[in-house]
DNA sequence: CTTTAGCACTCTCCTTGCCGGAGTGCTAAC
DNA sequence: GTTAGCACTCCGGCAAGGAGAGTGCTAAAG
């Protein structure tokens, strides 16, 4: 199909497409004519995009409204016609500024997300994944009530989660101390999941029924690892998002979006597919498949602790967006995030 | 001048202002008349809406419209018309419900957030103030990477708190477990604060000169704890607010709210009169002191931690609310995390 | 002196009809 | 194969008109 597109037809579409994402409004073949520099006259623009339009490639509104790009149209568009554009020096180093700076690294990952989403107004999400695969860099169990004890994680790459195990016998400073301390040394450099599989490796032996400690120290560790923490989602810039006339204007797309940002489960839907892969997604339409939200487009990219994802950033926004500024974005604020947790 | 109204004249405003609020259209003399069981006929309500408007609580779109309550006119209608509605059993057993499983404090108080902002309609904000003041229950030096240590602090309540140390020379593990127990039996039972103020004063002492591990406890401690915390700030049910028709219909009202969730620090100025006061707090239109949100209404109280205050719950939503509903539902969501940090 | 019926008036909102503009598809000529 | 010309379609805006809701005022009734 993509074949079967002479080099002026494909020029043709490009330039429907991208007229359409400045302005928005469905593009007329004069204006095509003129933007080519009228080598080619509107009739056979016209004849051009009457093709384009059986193709599936544009749709017409109405009868005698220019032509607007279909999914299909973004789709072929992205795939062969985008030609990227540079980011700006300056965009670069705000990113970076928003990214190096001291404290947590929740803190810093939402500061990174908000600058990319106003620097696309779009939304911008950030999905941290469950920490299960992620090296651990030390764990501690803190007293953090009555008959409360609280496991802190922290990773490699600066992320810190907690885990309540609720219902725990009180244990004097000492002995949780102790038990801490045991839990970290058996933790550092492995996975979350290797922990647990350690520990209840532990457990099976003869020496854990017998030390007091240690017995403590893996029945609470298998406790509060029995169930995976789910991950996180962190979205700024809503209010970007009615930037865009499509929003805008239509209140129940709106209330779908933001019901949507409010559901978690829905935005690990959305992105998850931009996890595992190593390059940038663009989903357009109708090509993610959370039903909730069937006309936006995602664009996301996976960013890494070392070797393994721990997570994807993207934008999402109407399919009409400006892909040529917006994909390298979102590579570069991915790249950034793994930069961020590389040397941490 | 509230005393210069008569019964009946204060009837006919609560009568406006209540059809106001389930219609968000003005509402005009034969409505009331008829709302009053046609006890005065259409003109006398007028005449006496002529008087309310001179009195500057109601105001016309235009002539020959309706009459639609000024700021003035609904904090009359708060202040001494009002009859609060009581709490559905099953509202009240839901809000219950989402506080009480299990799970860390902040979890917990998301969830109810969210409930209550589904069942007023409208967006729930939670402030939880900066911690200085709450008395703490465990403190944790850990390990957070290169030259980075990680101060976790645990409040009564089940608040957990992080501050990253940067750039500290690395310690052995046995020496920072030390240095973690030393600080946390410091720290037990005093207020963030009192702890900072003892470190400081045992730095003095010629003794935390001779002891290294106790000297770098406090140097590091009075490092993490510098700079006061910020308190933090959780919105749930932004989509609510596409519900009332003022902000579905305004796209502009719309985009400074949203903004105005994405700024922490106009959220905290909106809801910290309701800290310190015991009280619920509802504050009309021009009354909040923050300029960016004029025309918005606060309804909002402060939850405790035993005797001190510890942050405030709230709706924020269009000056058109349904106080004697909504007023009910804050009171009782915030007595719910009052008690859910009593016993923690 | 208060209340009310009656009435003229005002303003919004909806419908209708009309026109101009933008754009198309088709046909015939180049 | 390309293009000029033309008839046709559809949208958007605008004006006119009428219905509806509501007011304020006046004068009569209680």
């Amino acid at each position: 199909m993509a074949s079967g597109m002479d080099e002026r037809t494909t020029r043709v579409l490009r330039h429907i497409v991208e007229d359409y994402i400045a302005t928005a409004e469905p593009v007329g073949s004069r204006t095509i004519s003129k933007k080519m520099g009228q080598a080619l006259s509107p009739a056979t623009i016209r004849n051009i995009m009457a093709d384009l339009e059986e193709a599936g490639y544009l749709a017409q509104p109405h009868t005698s409204a220019g032509r607007v790009p279909t999914g299909a149209g973004f789709r072929y568009y992205i795939d062969h016609l985008l030609s990227r554009q540079t980011l700006a020096r300056d965009e670069m180093d705000q990113l970076h500024r928003a990214g190096e700076g001291n404290g947590p690294a929740d803190e810093l990952v939402r500061q990174v997300s908000r600058l990319l989403s106003n620097l696309a107004h779009q939304a911008s999400v950030v999905v941290v994944s469950s920490p299960e695969q992620q090296v651990l860099r030390s764990v501690s169990l803190m007293r953090a009530g009555v008959e409360r004890i609280l496991l802190v994680t922290v990773m490699r790459g600066g992320w810190v989660q907690h885990r309540l195990i609720e219902g725990e016998p009180d244990l004097t400073g000492d002995e949780l101390e102790k038990i801490s301390a045991y839990l970290n040394e058996m933790a550092e450099g492995r996975t979350l999941l290797q922990l647990r599989s350690r520990i209840l490796a532990e457990l099976g032996k003869e020496k854990a029924r017998y030390d007091r400690v240690m017995g403590r120290a893996l029945t609470m560790g298998a406790r509060a690892l029995a169930v995976a923490a789910p991950g996180e989602v962190f979205i700024e810039g809503r209010a970007n998002i009615l930037e865009q006339p499509e929003f805008a204007e239509d209140v129940h797309r709106l209330k779908r979006i933001l019901r949507a940002f409010e559901e978690k489960s829905v935005i690990f839907r959305l992105l998850d597919r931009a996890m595992e892969s190593r390059a940038i997604q663009v989903s357009v339409g109708l090509e993610n498949t959370v039903e909730e939200l069937p006309d936006i487009s995602v664009v996301a990219s996976g960013y890494r602790q070392g070797v393994s994802s721990v997570g994807s950033i993207g934008l999402i926004g109407p399919v009409r967006m400006d892909y040529s500024r917006v994909i390298p974005l979102v590579e570069y604020a991915a790249s950034l995030l793994t930069t961020m947790f590389e040397d941490r």
